[in-house]
DNA sequence: CCTACCGATCGGTAGG
DNA sequence: CCTACCGATCGGTAGG
């Protein structure tokens, strides 16, 4: 049902946002200029603005599409089955799932600082995450299946700090698949780095 | 020596610097303006270049803050005494005491992109301490005391990863006293999360 | 001659 | 999707 297109081809919104957010992980949001992504694209900067709105429209949804794989993560990771260590543990892995699938929109949206009210609302949605993460931690330290020395907030922070790090250096199409990153980042955030330590309690 | 000031007293470089470290950190380099320093100083913004050549230098000192103490942890660690897994450890517990030391100038150098010739060179710093971080992991796992299952660069991006996580979150004075918060961080980096694991191999 | 600034404005570029 | 622009603001510098 859709019209067949006149004039040139050109891009659709979703290739130009997927360019800004190239663009913006790699100079940074103030950093890149909407004539920059006009380049980027090879258009005049007046014809970006036929697609989107502006750019901060391009900010807000690339941080919607990382907030909402989060969102959807801690909510499935909270009325799942099984004990809170078994939920912990998938929400782990799940969260490597997400980052190395939207690995550019989660990188955006982690450098996120409140500079604007589309900033603003995002670290609002993401305390409302990481506050269900460390609920998490705090049930399986409860259940007595995680470490109770150490306050749950503070390990929540450390674990999900090691996972978030990963959008620093794992690009796409590397050595690891998702699984294999996965299974190393559960082990050493659970099993530590002691040689020999078990799989499992 | 010196000689008595005349004239206002107004701000020394190190108060020029420290201020735009805040606001590079706060609003992100590109999204503060000399302008945006000058106001936060109190002084307009031809005042700020008789302190500095330029917006840049700022930055550049700033990381070069960040990257000589890194310099010098890996330099002593990789000179130290003992075994791998001991200056490793020692490493660990170093980082995070530079990083709660110098944070903000820590968490300008983790937020770098390469946007200029000055950034360019804190990249190429900032990886050569990181290959000599893998270095001692390496040998660690060489050694024996590191579980040698898993890439050694993998899992040193994994432990630094986390230990760069705290700029995220971590504010001074806040509950935890450095040395606790190093306590907290080897303790889940060499120990892992599961309940009553073992302080020591 | 100095340090420590100010009011005004430079040439370019930002988002739109 | 382009040429031609705008109000404003950028980093940096002039004379005093």
């Amino acid at each position: 049902m859709t019209q067949p297109r006149r004039g040139r081809p050109g891009h659709d919104q979703a290739a130009v946002l997927q360019t800004a957010i190239d663009l913006f992980n790699r100079h940074g949001y103030e950093g890149t200029s909407m004539g920059d992504l006009a380049a980027a694209l090879g258009v005049t900067k007046a014809a970006i603005y036929h697609h989107v709105p502006g750019k901060e429209h391009l900010l807000a949804q690339a941080l919607d599409e990382a907030l909402d794989e989060l969102d959807a993560l801690v909510t499935a990771a909270a009325s799942a089955p099984g004990t809170a260590y078994e939920r912990l543990r998938a929400v782990v892995r799940g969260a490597v799932d997400v980052l190395v699938a939207h690995q550019p929109a989660v990188t955006l949206l982690l450098r996120v600082r409140g500079n604007s009210p589309v900033e603003l609302d995002a670290l609002r949605r993401r305390r409302e995450v990481d506050a269900r993460l460390a609920d998490l931690v705090r049930a399986a330290a409860a259940e007595g299946s995680v470490r109770a020395d150490l306050d749950p907030e503070l390990v929540s922070r450390l674990v999900f700090g090691t996972v978030n790090s990963l959008v620093e250096w794992h690009r796409p199409g590397g050595e690891l698949t998702p699984d294999a990153l996965a299974d190393a980042v559960t082990t050493v955030v659970f099993d530590g780095l002691h040689a020999g330590a078990g799989p499992e309690l």
